[in-house]
DNA sequence: CTCCCATTTTC
DNA sequence: AAAATGGGA
């Protein structure tokens, strides 16, 4: 017989908070408000879980000061944000057992080890009689629900959006955050600190001159860009020195903010002439989703490229070019300037990111995991199917495939999206004084215009480390191998 | 003959 | 998307 509570408690709810660390549109929460339970607010950090893909440095800095966020929250609703370290599977039981829970309420996630995760948790509250109830609380729809005629996942992205875009867009819970109830003088077994979530490294610490992490600062980021995505965003989004982008991306990865919110702000704010959905920023949460579909479909896209013949293109090996990649020196200053602006901020606007991408991919033919890996590591909205399928997308070999001779130019796309080459001078201040002209290839200069200017290449600034008509062609014979196959 | 811009080609 | 092309200033 199971154990009576008295007529005068409340049922008690685990919401086990995952990648949405928030108390707005959260649907666990939402059905522990409905059915009048009193919740235990749960976090549990398991290290091996991602296994090579387990969250990189600047990841881990913004989970690190979500938790805080999250648990300050709760605090000031005389609850407290249960931190626990190890699997999933074991802990959760455990606390279940420990503090009389009736049920264990959380949001799924839909990575190869997040799903795992859940898995394992089922089965374990399965045998020890818990019951449990999922909810999609990171997604607009389940990566499943699109499929193309045939029944099959989509490979690529305009008729996957085409068939999408009408039945996507879904309403954010209508609850009240202010009347949750929380269990009240709950004991955590680890401290925030005791998760060991910042990195010892201290490059960390400047990301806090950029960004506020909390889920009140992603609201106030909605309501500061939803007139830029709804009016300008087409065009302003694609140069790298405007505030142009909705810089929402890094509270999405840990969910500070659901889509079905940003959704509804953006639909709201749309003029009533546009078509449902036609706004180009609502376009690139529809890409959002449509890599949690491919990640779901096809979940070794992580490591191997979704298109199998790219496995035999011949990479090269060179620890050299990919260091003067990684820290913004290849001679390139678009290339550089982004590179530089990811280490310094842990963000680099989505421009560069495809010129940057390109870059390392077709001038030096290092292999987009590399690029992948470095991305993992240093961006602040690290997300494993966006980052993929981001990656794949730029190396040819994924959903969507450029034709094969996009080879982005690094020089051209500086004269196009950064006209006045503020961007490039703002990140590579070596390069202040040169004139326009020349800010996109210094190497062009003549040495009396370097001179004045103060650059020594070579010296301050580097040459360029690859020649880009030369570069360009050898990754057009690269790619041409792959047509033999 | 050079420079600039719009159009076509690249596979 | 970039490079090559070709017409016009």
């Amino acid at each position: 017989m199971i154990a009576e509570s008295s007529p005068s408690s409340k049922k008690r709810a685990i919401v086990w908070f995952r990648k949405d660390l928030r108390l707005a549109d959260h649907p666990a929460l939402d059905a522990a408000l409905q059915g009048g339970m009193e919740i235990i607010p749960v976090f549990i950090w398991d290290e091996q879980e991602g296994g090579a893909w387990s969250p990189g440095a600047a990841s881990r800095w913004w989970l690190h000061h979500s938790l805080a966020s999250l648990g300050n929250t709760i605090e000031q609703k005389r609850g407290n944000l249960i931190l626990a370290k190890g699997q999933a599977a074991v802990e959760l039981p455990r606390i279940a057992q420990a503090h009389q829970a009736d049920i264990i309420l959380y949001g799924r996630c839909y990575d190869p080890a997040g799903i795992a995760t859940q898995e394992a948790v089922e089965e374990a509250c399965d045998s020890s009689g818990i019951s449990t109830e999922s909810f999609n609380s990171s997604l607009l729809q389940e990566p499943w629900e699109t499929k193309n005629g045939t029944g099959k996942p989509f490979q690529v992205f305009t008729p996957y959006w085409r068939k999408s875009r009408p039945i996507i867009y879904r309403e954010p819970a209508s609850y009240d955050p202010r009347k949750l109830s929380f269990v009240p003088n709950l004991s955590s077994p680890s401290t925030l600190e005791e998760l060991g979530l910042l990195p010892e490294h201290p490059w960390h610490q400047k990301l806090g001159n950029h960004w506020e992490v909390s889920e009140a600062a992603a609201h106030q980021q909605i309501e500061r860009t939803v007139e830029e995505v709804t009016q300008s965003y087409a065009t302003r989004r694609n140069h790298p020195s405007v505030d142009g982008t909705s810089r929402l991306s890094p509270y999405l990865a840990w969910g500070q903010v659901s889509p079905r919110q940003i959704c509804q702000a953006v639909l709201q704010a749309e003029n009533e002439g546009s078509h449902r959905g036609e706004n180009k920023f609502l376009v690139e949460i529809g890409w959002r989703e449509f890599s949690y579909h491919l990640l779901y479909h096809f979940p070794n896209i992580p490591d191997q490229p979704l298109r199998p013949k790219y496995a035999n293109f011949p990479w090269l090996d060179d620890p050299d070019n990919l260091k003067r990649w990684q820290f913004g020196k290849t001679g390139y200053p678009m290339v550089d300037a982004g590179m530089r602006q990811l280490y310094e901020t842990g963000w680099m606007h989505n421009r560069v990111r495809m010129v940057v991408a390109s870059f390392l991919v077709k001038h030096l033919l290092l292999p987009w995991q590399e690029g992948a890996r470095w991305f993992w590591d240093t961006l602040v909205d690290a997300d494993l199917a966006s980052n993929t399928q981001g990656w794949q997308w730029a190396a040819g070999c994924g959903a969507d495939a450029a034709p094969y001779f996009r080879i982005f130019n690094p020089i051209t796309q500086g004269d196009k999206f950064d006209a006045r080459g503020e961007y490039a001078r703002r990140w590579i201040p070596e390069l202040e004084k040169l004139p326009k002209k020349f800010v996109f290839s210094p190497w062009t200069a003549p040495s009396s215009v370097l001179a004045e200017s103060g650059v020594d290449l070579d010296g301050n600034y580097p040459g360029p480390c690859v020649d880009h008509p030369e570069a360009r062609a050898r990754a057009l014979a690269a790619l041409a191998t792959l047509k033999q196959i």
